[in-house]
DNA sequence: ATACGTTTGAAACAACTGTTTGAAACAAAG
DNA sequence: CTTTGTTTCAAACAGTTGTTTCAAACGTAT
């Protein structure tokens, strides 16, 4: 079929010309270009720029979705919920993570994934969250409460904002993951691989949110 | 002098503006109509929207760096090396971030601080990655260092990317923090103010650069 | 082959962008 | 008051943006 290569094609140029610039310093006209399709059919086939946008999300977070709601059911079936911890937890989404982007290029997708998911939070508030929120609030939910069994002993309100400084370590890190990775190069003449990287950030996460707060 | 009254009014709609929503986002015509000043203004004082964007970031980077480095000196003169704490350094980071940004509406300002911060990282990846590092690189290079001075035992490395983790659990956070803030406020009826955050965040970093590898 | 719904194509549209212009208003000094 | 340099203003400019239009090309059932 080829309006389905059609908008596959324009798709993957979105995705990744979003992922570069940013949602509104990426024009429609570059997008087509690089798609090698007419201007007119990402309105033909989308609607408009913001449907567009939705839609790359999308073909990104419901496989990621739904595989992450079978895992958890299998993680929550082997373990009854006293040996809850969060490492296994975290084990569960870092699988996840990975395993949601098939191909041979995953280690670049992940990159995309996540550097779209910090500009969709940073930039562009309106639309993008209203649609985020409506579409997969369910799956946000869900691994929050999974997180808050594994830590019964911390306050509700302490694990929220702990979580949200987890996933904004991760967000950040990989939204400039490029420019990160050639300072480390240039200044330590390391070079970490996407793997080793998500190595260091389980730990620090781990420790982050299991850290008992000490009397100063 | 009326033109210095000009210069701050369109600094100051400007900064509130590229907070709101982001750099490309927002038009000139935007900026000079809440500052009540001519639309030719913004070039005839700053040359071109790039320029203004610097000027925003330097009028708050410029007294931040200075006052950071001053109060790392009298921290430096305190203490040896060898008691040179994380605990120690992360409180001066804390202080100075706090009184760095003067005025009644402090709280306000260090959101819009680091939500600049955050979109520079994400959006705009040209002139103003340059301009950060042109202009306040001795800065963080230093601030990284001492860090590594009290972490002799983790490797530069490890130590490099946990502190970008630990940025970014600071960036990303005050970059959406209205938003968070409503969530919590919904989902668990709480109301934590910014000094608030700032306490549970503070904790987490150092439980996060301090974790040590476990064997898994 | 004919007819019909779907998809593509080139061109144009209207709106908005940052920037420039040149005259007017202003302030300060001779 | 006149002159000088600086600042403001309304208007226009050239370029780009997302979107629309409508005819041509395509594929597919009758």
């Amino acid at each position: 079929m080829t309006q389905n290569d059609t908008v596959t094609r324009i798709l993957n140029a979105a995705e990744t010309l979003f992922a570069e610039k940013g949602f509104s310093e990426t024009t429609l006209r570059s997008i087509t270009e690089q798609a090698n399709v007419n201007l007119a059919a990402v309105n033909y086939h989308f609607g408009s720029k913001k449907a567009l946008i939705q839609a790359v999300f999308a073909r990104f977070l419901n496989p990621f979705c739904v595989l992450l709601d079978s895992n958890l059911d299998a993680f929550e079936a082997q373990t009854t919920k006293q040996t809850t911890d969060l490492h296994g937890v975290l084990g569960v989404l870092e699988r996840t993570l990975l395993a949601s982007l098939t191909g041979d290029t995953s280690q670049e997708r992940l990159s995309i994934f996540l550097r779209l998911l910090g500009l969709a939070y940073t930039q562009s508030q309106g639309h993008m969250r209203r649609f985020l929120k409506s579409n997969y609030d369910v799956t946000y939910k869900r691994i929050v409460s999974v997180i808050q069994e594994s830590n019964p002993d911390v306050s509700e309100n302490d694990l929220f904002w702990r979580i949200h400084f987890a996933v904004g370590s991760m967000i950040f890190t990989f939204s400039s993951i490029e420019s990160l990775r050639a300072i480390a190069n240039n200044d330590l003449h390391t070079d970490n691989t996407v793997p080793d990287i998500v190595k260091m950030l389980i730990p620090f996460i781990e420790g982050g949110i299991n850290r008992r707060l000490v009397a100063p």
